[in-house]
DNA sequence: GATTAATCGAGACGGTACGTCAAGTCTTGAT
DNA sequence: ATCAAGACTTGACGTACCGTCTCGATTAATC
């Protein structure tokens, strides 16, 4: 797994620090015009060199530090991702409800949804990028929506036979079918019609 | 609507049967060359020369008929598409169970699902090809789905505050979101236990 | 020869007379589109399609009547040339004179020198070609200048030395060089200059 | 006049030395391609395709150096051009014979002959490339003649009005004339028969 | 008068080359 | 070993023009 990471790649195989170090202050640089150029154009129109001339660096410069531009993609969407913090509002329905806000306001307001669909189509031809992705932004995001249900369950305000991915599925999935696929806007009351829908056949009785 | 359709261009707006017509029989050719081709390599790697190549024709002979190569690839999808016959089972939920499994089908069976990820990312870049997509494939589906869930409500199975474009998405967004986003494999229970959920909160009480 | 000629295609080889007739005036519109386009663009930029759309004519029916763009230029450049009289002004220096004048008229005020730097290329690459524009063009005009010097020869003026189609380069070639290669204009007196380089040579003392 | 030049194409206008600097073998390679192919098979089937295959070396390379292939080709000329030698014969008549058997040449022992009618069609629509040609291949050449006969003159070898534009145009001309119009042979005594016509004109009494 | 065959305009067809673009790698000189 | 700059290969893109072929509709000469 850790050579399918992309984290920025490290000099050559000999020792790790002689020669001139990076300048630490250039990959700041980088994401930044990388999420600048991103929320314009959409993934497929951006180009590396046109990252490079707006973040005044060159090309080699970026190509040293991700080896694809789906990388330096993936990477700048990750510094975008706020360290979710797993909402405590006491009560099953309020944590899912806040989850589904969150994710809402992640595809629909920051650049995200501009890059998914490119990033979906490099993802399916390159299997390092894919499990890039998974690993950096989705497999966290899964997290935190497991330990929410679970929580329910632990609480006794789910069953215990809850599904928990088949939940998080059927939250989550319609939100990027309506953003990939049908280009349809979401309902101002997703979330609410979601989270019932779940908690009509998942609330414990008890 | 109908400058945004990508079916076949055709020549310009004098009258519609004067000069050589064209060979409809390339159209087939080229159509089922783009087919099996998008199946072996998929949509990124697909060349219009190679599919050019491989129907025996010249390239000036494709771009005729299409645009560009992403709506080639969409003409080419719909040919894939069997004229979604509405299934009868006699109830609700075996309706929604059987339209669940032809989706499944649809998205792991045949080339659609190797295709998918790169029409999403062009999709995402020119709205003719994303209008011309979804009204030529997504639209007949949820068609398909909208009759069969308003069946259900007028034949007193589902309440008559069910959400059809949320059960919709409801069921089919998951499905997308498995096999765009997280890779991961559609659970083999996956119709029934969606299906399940939908029920436990629309199925009309009467 | 007579199958290197261009002069407008037969019909196929049956007879000569069956089927509907070709419509005469259509030789002259084509000519005459022919001639127009290529005074504005020039050969190289010259096509066939134009020519047609001008003409209102179809692309067949010029091709029906001339085998290549080329060859359909040449029948153009033929119908501008005036059935070229050999000048009678009583006098070798006179005559030669009057050729001169003409040739410098035709090279630079007909469509001529528009074309000639593309034919050019084309002949060195089609030798029918270049035998239809030699037998077509060049060689009447040949031979109204070679009929010219021998009456001098004959008449006692030039030596009886002269070399006919030495003469004959002498006084055109010039033209031909500066029109393709330099670029330069001709000289105003140039007529009067080379015929007298020409008579300081060949002048008869008789 | 600088805009007009086709000599390599510089990088953007900064500085002149920043960046990896253009392979200067690439240069030589690729201009002897041109040449190779050039005299096999001649201007117009030349492609810039097969020139880069037999070059080792890719398209945009070419094309970063050169705007377009009748560019690329006066350049690979220009590397025929042997830095003209001013003859030194000791007399007007050697000199401008030995010129007259080096134009003869060229035009016949090495590619020039096969390039040039393509090129002549190029020059006629291309104003840049022409100026290139003229400024590169032609003025050069015409130096080299004014100064044979200018030294003719001072010598006393020539009368003191000789046109010495007109001189070389007469010498030249028929040349190209029978190269590119006529298509006959050049005659073998053609040197000799030239420069006899012009000394018979020009040659100074005293 | 019916038949026959070549014509007509329109435009599709195969072929071939064009000139362009972006990705990712390599090279230079300097720090 | 880094940096900026930009050359380099690779591979595909979409376009243009050539000369041919096909369609349905005339148009004459022949039968």
């Amino acid at each position: 797994m850790s050579e399918n990471m992309l984290a920025p790649r490290r000099p050559g195989g000999h020792g790790f620090d002689r020669g001139r170090p990076r300048d630490p202050a250039l990959d700041q640089v980088i994401l930044g015009a990388t999420i600048d150029l991103l929320s314009e154009v959409g993934y497929l129109r951006l180009t590396v060199a046109e990252v490079a001339r707006r973040a005044g660096v060159s090309k080699p410069a970026i190509y040293r530090r991700w080896a694809q531009k789906s990388q330096l993609v993936v990477e700048a969407m990750v510094t975008q991702m706020h360290a979710g913090q797993g909402p405590e509002t006491g009560s099953a329905a309020g944590d899912l409800l806040a989850l589904t806000g969150q994710l809402i306001g992640a595809l629909t307001m920051t650049p995200l949804g501009r890059v998914l669909p490119g990033l979906v189509a490099e993802m399916a031809a390159d299997p390092v990028l894919a499990n890039s992705y998974r690993t950096l932004i989705i497999r966290p995001m899964q997290q935190l929506w497991r330990d929410t249900i679970e929580a329910g369950v632990t609480r006794g305000e789910l069953t215990t036979d809850t599904d928990v991915d088949f939940v998080l599925n059927a939250l989550a999935g319609p939100l990027y079918f309506s953003l990939l696929i049908t280009g349809e806007p979401i309902a101002p009351d997703y979330a609410h019609t979601a989270v019932d829908l779940v908690l009509a056949r998942y609330r414990s009785a008890g």
